[in-house]
DNA sequence: AGAGAAAACAAAATCGATTTTCTGCGATAC
DNA sequence: GTATCGCAGAAAATCGATTTTGTTTTCTCT
């Protein structure tokens, strides 16, 4: 005969706190009281307070989480959603994120979206289902307002109860492209990101701008556009090599970011171009690891760490106070200048 | 004066199960045990069954997680431990882990340790009290046994409970030193991996032995110890460094893996030696990346996603059938052989 | 000395489910 | 004609907390 399970239901450790009641002759109320220090227990004299709580100590009794929550109806709990597992740019976020939260007694779930609205769907749900308290989004387009507190890493859109947090795209353009023109390049192509990526119309929208204001022309042959999903350099190589076959000759690549980059080092390498020698390339974010490519890589940072610490701190904020919140927040860009643009060679 | 911040905390759209039962003219005890299917709705008509059935499709009712837990004691739900947020190996099999759990309603919550006992301890503990059915380990050196069943990948000590995931490191170094050995080098150095990295002491046991049966003769000044934890490339530069320093000759380098290797590689070029040309550099993991360095890093590949799928499967095994774990599971490594690795130019 | 207040807790309601135990009624059996 | 069974569902107990309401005592004050 099997054992029953039900008997393997109720751990035989867990120590609740009917236990601390009896253990000590008092009502779990009483008790409860007194740990949480609630108003009600004023009336209870320090001693019996002592009592409990160093019973309460040396029984190890944790309140239990769900029971908690059925009452108070609180997680201490956010929910993170971001691209993918181990991509670079929302690592560098959740990074940010996690400090801020330990540091508040909060903790955090994540779940990936794909850019994909169904598998988004469901892990929100679950989110929800969860008790998370607020959202932070990274690199994900939303379509409609969310139910909770939002921040939005490089979200673009208004939305009630989100608050956006936003690089500052047009001195990000300006100050990569003032560095190739400095350099003395004239034929720049360009990457255009993803339609699902968040910053890419944002990204574009600044560096046309800038080209006009600094005199470059954006040459449609000299443009092309990801449109695909990827979280390694891979994301940039097809569409270099897409580039070399035009025929059309550039002397800089201002790519999407460091992982389009990197894949694109790799795409004019493999073609016998040399980085910098003869394509100068200007990558987007800093992720870990630009600075060990070789060449390593000249890019435009965006300080991942800081904006995670930031949005999870601007949530914590809204959910604790609910204060109103900020729209949007802007973050500023650094130019880190590396081995892969050089001078021209004209 | 401020609103109640009570009547903030019932939220207003969500329908309960007394919700539904009212509106059927029912009691909760009945739609709850037709819609779990229990065997005491077995005396409802169906005509009942379909009405509860619709009824709660159309109101939309989900069941409180945290309500159901009370009573269940079941959340479907394991935690994964990892090392960092982002890191490579980790993220690799974290995604092997998503993919199966997801297709098995399963959800997880991931915690970071960074080999900081402290850490694990506080993050063990958050996870217990979340309800988790069961661990996956990642890198992680247990020092006790868990209190779940647990599966550990790259865990090498036996303790009740935990099913080890480990590598198969003799095949792993056989691959990289019969590569070397068969391009020419005789001179090689080693990187060891840090004491707190779960693999490290394994794979240098299994270095040795293959050492030995290929007549590699392995030298203290050409080995160096890792000691610091980086989840960058920077984890191996600073010991490139100290190995050059030492002015022993060598024509290969066996990095602890592909992180330290990229990490090697910039050294080294840095002090003006190429990569393969003058020294061949063969890493481990084949993380995602390694194939768009430059040079492309010759490799000892694990499957990352695919233990984290085994992981997931036999935890999940584990739980639902409290069958008695496997105590190892071997995974087999493949060599990918590219460009950091060539003939010694002897 | 008696009323009212405060002290010190106990009791009960509640959160939202699941699960076990009842109950009333019609049908069948003897 | 009544004991028994099955149906259809109601009632109540339970999970483990929190919070509100009650109930004794013991002071305090006049």
């Amino acid at each position: 005969m099997p054992k029953d399970k039900k008997l393997r239901l109720k751990k035989p450790g867990v120590v609740t706190l009917k236990a601390v009641a009896d253990h000590l002759g008092l009502t779990p109320g009483t008790v409860s009281s007194v740990l949480n220090n609630a108003p009600s227990s004023r009336s209870i004299p320090q001693r019996t307070k002592t009592r409990i709580m160093t019973a309460a100590r040396e029984l190890n009794y944790k309140p239990n989480f769900f029971a908690q929550y059925l009452r108070k109806k609180r997680t201490y709990t956010i929910g993170v959603i971001v691209e993918e597992i181990g991509d670079a740019y929302g690592s560098g976020v959740i990074s940010g994120i996690e400090q801020y939260l330990r540091s508040k007694n909060f903790f955090f779930l994540t779940v990936v979206h794909r850019h994909d609205p169904e598998l988004l769907e469901r892990y929100a749900q679950i989110l929800l289902e969860r008790g998370v308290e607020g959202f932070i989004t990274i690199d994900m387009k939303l379509r409609e307002a969310p139910s909770l507190p939002t921040v939005a890493v490089a979200g673009h859109k208004a939305f009630p109860r989100v608050t956006n947090i936003l690089l500052d795209h047009h001195h990000a353009a300006r100050l990569a492209l003032q560095h190739l023109s400095d350099l003395g390049h004239r034929s720049i192509a360009f990457m255009k990101g993803a339609s699902f990526s968040s910053d890419s119309e944002s990204r574009w929208n600044a560096i046309c701008e800038v080209a006009e204001e600094l005199n470059i022309e954006i040459k449609p042959e000299l443009t092309v556009q990801i449109d695909i999903n990827d979280a390694t350099p891979q994301l940039g190589y097809p569409f270099a090599k897409q580039l070399l076959e035009r025929n059309a000759s550039f002397t800089a690549l201002f790519a999407y970011n460091d992982l389009s980059a990197l894949g694109a080092i790799r795409a004019f390498q493999e073609e016998g171009l040399r980085v910098p020698h003869d394509i100068s390339i200007v990558g987007f974010d800093d992720i870990q690891g630009a600075a060990y490519n070789t060449p390593s890589l000249t890019t435009v940072r965006q300080p991942l760490m800081r904006m995670g610490t930031i949005a999870a701190q601007t949530l914590l904020e809204r959910i604790e106070n609910d204060k109103d919140e900020p729209r949007e927040i802007a973050i500023e860009p650094e130019l880190v200048i590396r081995e892969s643009t050089a001078r021209h060679q004209g």
